[in-house]
DNA sequence: ATCACTCCTCTACATTTGTAGTAGATCTGC
DNA sequence: GCAGATCTACTACAAATGTAGAGGAGTGAT
């Protein structure tokens, strides 16, 4: 059930992303270089993160030798649709009029908002 | 710039969402009287909650006699778009392919999303 | 065996959030 | 003008979050 997936905070979210984006098996230092780009920090904050993500169950962690191997255990598919169901929810109230008009009103630029109806069409036919 | 504005923990949105369905001039009774509803807490909880988005500048505070008179200082509408914004830029990493497929992979129902692309049609033309 | 290096676990601490009690100020009926 | 009701400000505290240091344990070179 994808409506039992809990919002992440930013900084596990961040995690989260660089783990989705690579290819297993993943090391920490995998993830620390890709994380160097979009949000620097320490190693150990890093380690931190990856230990509270693996007790709230959207990740494993696996040891290989000395080293950890981390493994996504909800899918970045899943995630996404689940706060999205819950952004919808939570902040539009769960009405599709404020949904569009927070789309068109700014939240996506003209040429977004065209891709987006584009890619809804091809979806759903 | 609805982008300068930042994300409100689940409790002082629900505050605000109740500020925002209300019709000024409004008081504390009008918010706890929507609020018990939805999401029932002590009075002061919700005065507590009430001057931390006073700080965040999402509302004013106006003493009217002995009682407060509080008053939206962004907008739903804003808000909204701020957020959406957000979300697909957090969440989707800015990708319309992703979001797309958040939205009819399990975000939205299938009624919900063929409601959603004919908002989108109107709002666009 | 030992030194240096690497990797992770534990501990720590400030800030934010959810929740609410206490107490002081102000009406209001009598 | 006093008792009770009502309203807000101040204070409090646990849990979650962002951030990172200290230290123990394994590994490789000498």
């Amino acid at each position: 059930m994808i409506s039992n997936i809990r919002r992440l905070p930013d900084g596990e979210l961040e995690v989260m992303q660089a783990l989705w984006d690579c290819t297993p098996p993943v090391f920490r230092s995998d993830l620390e270089e890709i994380l160097q780009k979009t949000h620097p920090m320490a190693m150990t904050t890093l380690l931190t993160m990856l230990t509270r993500l693996g007790e709230k169950g959207f990740l494993t962690i696996e040891k290989q030798g000395r080293r950890s191997v981390y493994t996504p255990a909800v899918s970045r598919e899943d995630y996404q649709a689940a706060q999205s169901r819950s952004f919808f929810e939570k902040v539009c109230g769960g009405s599709l009029p404020a949904f569009a008009a927070a789309l068109s009103g700014g939240g996506l630029t003209r040429e977004e908002l065209r891709q987006l109806r584009e890619l809804l069409e091809r979806d759903e036919l």
